[in-house]
DNA sequence: ATTAGTTTTGCATACGAATGCAAAGAAAAA
DNA sequence: TTTTTCTTTGCATTCGTATGCAAAACTAAT
């Protein structure tokens, strides 16, 4: 029972008036008297005629789809991002044309994208190759690094003031009165981590401190694991860690648990980033830095629709300010001052 | 510097041969001759141009677009699905147009789905009206119901067995030696819930068993809290519970052990259903159901794929089955048989 | 009643690619 | 060489909607 498509001209022939009548009845602001109008809606609602998008589209140049890539959803920070910008994207009447990229199919996926017209790209948790941003910004359309950037890149981006972030937590390790102090970064290459850990050995050399050790956790839970065998496998062992994000944090801390015997924060601090919801529950109860997260969706959104609107793309760089969530991870600093 | 799009006929004429020639190099298996096509791939890598996939959809009236609709992420068992999914699809050239659903503004979303000509819709934690089902059906186009079902639409499903696992959850829990087993549920209208609770009952009743009590946790945290308390307030406790999903169970959990002193699975033992990442954590080694996951993003996407390509939308339902998950926040049946 | 001004309407065309059809070209068979 | 068969090619049309333009209808002003 595959009901024909029903089109504007149906509708018109139905209504008897002409397709651009039906045209104008479905677009806001055009000059259609009342009387049309209802005959319009009329025989549109009774024949069930829906304005083809596609065709709208290609018309008028506007698509109405934001590409939207995300290369991983298990670290529990991103679904509540993909969450929150669809919303406030969807809201603001755009689509969300939602792409998974591997590392091995990004360049294929900014292909595809680009063939769907769409008017704005958010990247998240991608990394984005200089070749593909060339290719974005060739085409005019506005490209958001979101929790990313890439200095050379004419892309615009909006972090978190990751440096400040990683600042603050060498501080409160320090403070907390803790001697060796160990770091497991996330992805080596990302913008994010390397922030992260730059700040963080900032804050510690502004104390004096040098780090401890340090491990690489690559965003994973294998990956965190490891890490935490790495550097706990010695004699000496480090009495504080800052795990490059919460997701990883959960494992490292059941690990130290499990196969070490730790009893945190007693015998080892542990500190995270991001500040997603299972930092709370009770067996974790995560000392973290909170990312402003509904901010920077925000700031995504208005940055990449101010761009689409103004036809414009300049390239601008929100960083938001982060800030220290104290829970049970860690050993708190000595009161003092 | 916004470039003008390039188009087949820009390409046709730098390469000096027709429109169609250009289409045809781009449509796989069309006819023409090598060197045409070389020359054709030439011109189009030097200007840049790809194909505009709206104008391809509309000729073809393949848009190549699957619908996404999702309600909420919060529950992590989603974000997991989403991924794998999306990655199937993907796989097969699809792309994905993602929703996310409010209760408020589904029939308005599935319209605008409707408008952008999408070939297959997912509906995945989203209750559908049946008028927005009749709707989907009577445009011919194909929709998946995602773990949940609704009986008198038209709408293919696949969910997993709840009437089995919430059985083979009453089950254990009477043979773990409990007396005053309570439950409490998800969303209550929806199916998986019902089902779930539906077959938790009948596996009681098997054992000659009733309910102790239930609550309504309605898939939220603080649902959960709040009947957590309700079952908990009273001078009598439940010695179990079985929570609608994971998602709230480790909120139980927590509410459990901080405000009423409790031991897992000591003085009452906690089973889930989904068997999220999250279940294997240290603090909270969840028995739970483990839902197939791969095997329903799997069926999913072939009972879609096939209605696309077969233009034949009969209804078809999937029931996969279940798998008990034995951790430690449930006390072990005794051995005896 | 006539003119000027405003709104509404339909016509025709455009968007960019796919495709049926027939002409042209190449290859194979006679 | 001529005829037949198969492959390539270009022309023209199509998908469904938006929109500039000019005609038409209506309103207001003289």
């Amino acid at each position: 029972m595959n009901k024909a498509t029903v089109t504007s001209e149906d509708v018109a022939r139905a209504a008897k008036v002409s397709q651009s009548a039906v045209s104008r009845t479905f677009t806001p602001g055009a000059s259609v008297s009342l009387e049309t109008r209802q005959k319009v809606l009329k025989a549109a609602s009774e024949l069930g005629y829906r304005p083809n998008a596609l065709a709208r589209a290609m018309i008028s140049g506007r698509s109405g789809l934001i590409a939207l890539l995300v290369a991983y959803l298990d670290n529990h920070w991103y679904p509540v991002v993909l969450e929150k910008l669809s919303r406030r994207l969807q809201n603001e009447g755009y689509q969300i044309l939602m792409f998974l990229t591997d590392p091995g199919n990004q360049d294929q996926v900014v292909r595809q994208i680009l063939q769907y017209q769409v008017e704005g790209i958010v990247m998240a948790s991608a990394t984005l190759s200089s070749k593909l941003a060339r290719e974005c910004s060739k085409t005019g359309i506005p490209v958001v690094l979101f929790n990313r950037y890439v200095q050379s890149s004419p892309a615009s981006s909006v972090t978190s003031d990751n440096i400040e972030g990683g600042r603050i937590l060498a501080k409160f390790l320090v403070d907390g009165g803790h001697e060796r102090i160990a770091f497991i970064s996330g992805q080596e290459n990302s913008s994010t981590n390397r922030d992260r850990e730059a700040g963080f050995y900032k804050g510690l050399a502004e104390c004096g401190v040098t780090a401890w050790g340090r491990a690489v956790g690559d965003n994973c839970i294998e990956g965190a694991e490891r890490a935490t065998h790495e550097l706990f496998s010695g004699d000496e062992r480090p009495d504080a860690l800052f795990v490059a994000n919460d997701h990883m944090a959960f494992t490292v801390m059941d690990v130290l648990k499990s196969a070490y015997s730790c009893r945190i924060p007693r015998d080892v601090s542990v500190v995270g980033y991001d500040d997603v919801p299972e930092a709370t529950w009770q067996g974790y109860q995560l000392t973290t830095i909170s990312q402003p997260t509904d901010a920077m969706v925000e700031s995504t959104a208005s940055i990449l629709l101010e761009q689409i609107e103004q036809k414009e793309v300049k390239r601008r760089a929100a960083v938001l300010p982060v800030e220290l969530v104290i829970r049970k991870s860690a050993r708190l600093p000595k009161k003092k001052n």
